[in-house]
DNA sequence: ATACGATTTTTTTTT
DNA sequence: AAAATCGTAT
């Protein structure tokens, strides 16, 4: 038995044995969050709820691993039928077995953002609007369009009026594009991200057969990071919580930091509106940060307007105040925050327990460089993610069109691997082969190599010979075989020709190789893929080759340092205009929103936090700049304060070492 | 007409 | 770093 006194705080151990019905938990940073969530699942099952009956609706797949696993820990039962992962996930799960009273087939692929981008561009094209108009929107961008529409339930005329006005003349195009571009998806048999969400909606709402089995089956909905929810994802858990009401949500509408997504905070504010029986609980005590970090993060939140009322109060010790650096430019800020990291590790604070922050993911350039130089190893958790990575594409692809011949978008990717064949060939071939019954086979036909021009036949030759490997003695091969087939039959030359890291690359297809071994069949594994950012931090019981050098600094946009903490964080780029960041602020309540992404990356800090910023930058075109601090680091130092008064120290740092500059 | 390589532009945040 | 654009070669 789990000693529930003695391992929770009384607000903690409240929530964690509050009866059932409504309950809304308004939990500060680093007030030990997760940890209830993680006890109020171990004592629902010690009071025999069964694991199948629970819901854990999390914002990573890998948050819900690790209270999962830590479950298990605390009470030795397995808990591998409960169902827990992000809402993408979860919906996933669900519409794999139900997608067809939807009109799909149950082995539907879900389309990531390259997959989607590409797609929008061909209907853009296909619509003649690329050739029509001088200036037409990207097909990401019109993605973006539609997808927030999408999320925010707001219209397309909405979307466009609200974030981007330069296009509002083209709303009908606009429209006309998304029309087509929801058509096309539907009969490719795909689905994107957002359509995983508004799908398992319509089938809860057009369904009561399928909103009774699942309202049934979960007794206990429990969901973390509630604020960062959106209004499908509410309406989704108001519906599967239906018929028991035990619904938990838990967030800290100070931290709601994804709005561009559609996520709306209203969700956590106006949570007792919807639940007026709803329990209300709130975790106030902060375990994380000194009192210093805590007083500054406090005092820069109370700016925002619109918030719940609520004081974290520290229980640590005093230690030193933030430290605020300005540099003369980008390679000094770069200088000074290696230098400062070097003196850490001579202090014996091991590397993984440093983490540098930023609001965008190009901000970390000069700092990689720097790091690198030096020899201090990093890792960084932001841009490309793994599973988007060109190599892995073109591999996936070949298992792709194995299991669905009729995959277009992977069937052209793969033909304009070979040379000679662009985007027209593609296009024929494709016309070609989707047209047959059997659009693998015919690619052993004389047909095949003809349906293109003459200089194209070398490469589909090619492309033959590895279809045949793959199929040789129509055994179906694992993905970890046709990884090595693809390797084999020339993927390996392609790479050294088109790419200088191609240790990496390959290192990264043994990963993947090893990745897909977790899965029971090949659908499971490319059905998953879209869905997952990186091995590393999805996966934390995969065999790396090497891990000698696992303890690393860590470098990471502000909104991947959602939930995480270190003893010292340092904050790059903290000049007006990137923190908040200049765009965001077009937005009414962007300054609010960057506001929140400010706390979120003070409060991440446990004992040491840094605030930099270059007062010089060179931008393009306008030669060298004079940037400011951020408002938000101004707005903490009003001039009715004394040096003592300020939350923060500043510090002087004297650089000759170099002249680049 | 098509493919490809060189050049230029452009970066918010993510499932 | 990656994508879009432009010019040249086939």
């Amino acid at each position: 038995m789990v000693n529930y006194e003695k391992e929770l705080n009384t607000e903690q151990l409240q929530v964690v044995m509050a009866n059932d019905g409504p309950i809304l938990v308004i939990a500060g940073a680093g007030s030990g969050k997760t940890r209830t969530i993680t006890y109020r699942v171990a004592r629902l099952i010690e009071t025999n709820v069964a694991p199948e009956c629970i819901l854990l609706a999390t914002f990573t797949n890998k948050a819900a691993r690790e209270m999962l696993g830590r479950v298990e820990m605390l009470i030795g039962v397995d808990i591998s039928r409960l169902l827990g992962g992000t809402f993408h996930h979860i919906a996933n799960r669900i519409l794999r077995r139900k997608s067809h009273l939807l009109g799909y087939e149950n082995n539907y692929s879900i389309m990531d953002s390259e997959d989607s981008r590409q797609l929008i561009n061909a209907c853009i094209s296909e619509l003649g609007f690329k050739d029509k108009f001088e200036k037409f929107p990207k097909g990401n961008v019109v993605g973006d369009i539609i997808s927030f529409s999408v999320n925010t339930e707001d219209s397309i005329d909405e979307v466009l009026a609200r974030r981007h006005p330069y296009f509002y003349g083209l709303i009908n195009e606009i429209a006309e594009v998304a029309s087509r571009y929801r058509i096309r998806k539907k009969e490719l048999n795909m689905m994107d991200f957002d359509d995983l969400l508004l799908n398992l909606r319509r089938l809860l709402v057009s369904n009561p057969p399928v909103l009774k089995e699942y309202s049934e089956r979960f007794s206990h909905v429990l969901v973390d990071e509630y604020q960062d929810t959106n209004v499908i994802q509410a309406e989704i858990l108001d519906l599967l919580a239906s018929h028991h009401r035990n619904l938990m949500v838990v967030g800290d509408d100070s931290q709601s930091i994804y709005s561009f997504r559609g996520a709306n905070f209203a969700n956590i504010i106006r949570f007792p509106e919807r639940y007026p029986d709803a329990k209300v609980f709130k975790l106030e005590t902060n375990y994380r940060s000194t009192p210093e970090i805590l007083n500054l993060a406090n005092m820069s939140i109370v700016n925002n307007e619109k918030q719940f009322q609520k004081e974290l109060r520290a229980v640590r010790a005093g230690g030193i105040r933030p430290i605020l650096v300005p540099a003369m430019h980008v390679i000094q800020q770069a200088n000074f925050v290696t230098q400062r990291i070097l003196e850490l590790i001579a202090e014996g604070i091991p590397l993984n327990e440093i983490a540098v922050l930023y609001r965008a993911h190009y901000h970390s350039m000069e700092l990689q460089m720097e790091l690198t130089r030096r020899g201090i190893p990093f890792e960084i958790r932001s841009g490309i993610r793994f599973f988007e990575q060109a190599h892995i594409k073109d591999v996936t692809s070949f298992m792709r069109i194995m299991v669905n011949p009729f995959d277009e978008l992977a069937w052209k990717r793969l033909l304009m691997l070979y040379r000679n064949v662009g985007r027209v060939s593609a296009n024929r071939i494709w016309k070609f082969v989707s047209a047959e019954t059997d659009p693998l086979s015919v690619v052993a036909s004389d047909n095949f190599l003809k349906c293109a021009a003459k200089t194209a036949a070398p490469g589909l030759r090619k492309f033959r010979e590895t279809i045949e490997n793959i199929n040789y003695l129509s055994n179906k091969k694992s993905p970890l075989e046709i990884i090595e087939i693809v390797l084999e039959s020339g993927y390996r030359q392609y790479l050294e020709g088109k790419y200088t890291d191609i240790e990496s690359r390959e290192e990264d297809l043994n990963q993947l190789g090893n990745f897909s071994e977790k899965f029971n069949s090949i659908e499971d594994f490319l059905g998953e893929l879209a869905l997952l950012t990186n091995i590393a931090a999805e996966e934390d019981r995969i065999y790396y080759t090497d891990r000698r050098d696992e303890d690393r600094v860590i470098l990471s946009t502000i909104h991947q340092a959602k939930g995480l903490e270190w003893l010292s964080v340092f904050m790059i780029w903290c000049s007006d205009g990137m923190i908040p960041l200049a765009r965001a602020l077009k937005d009414p309540d962007g300054e609010e929103e960057e506001r929140r992404l400010f706390y979120v990356a003070a409060t991440r800090a446990k004992d040491q936090l840094y605030f930099c910023y270059p007062m010089l930058n060179y931008a393009r075109g306008m030669g060298n700049t004079a940037l400011s601090p951020s408002r938000f680091i101004e707005e903490l130092n009003p001039s009715s304060f004394g040096a003592t008064e300020r939350p923060y120290d500043q510090w002087i740092v004297n650089d000759d070492s170099n002249s680049w500059g």
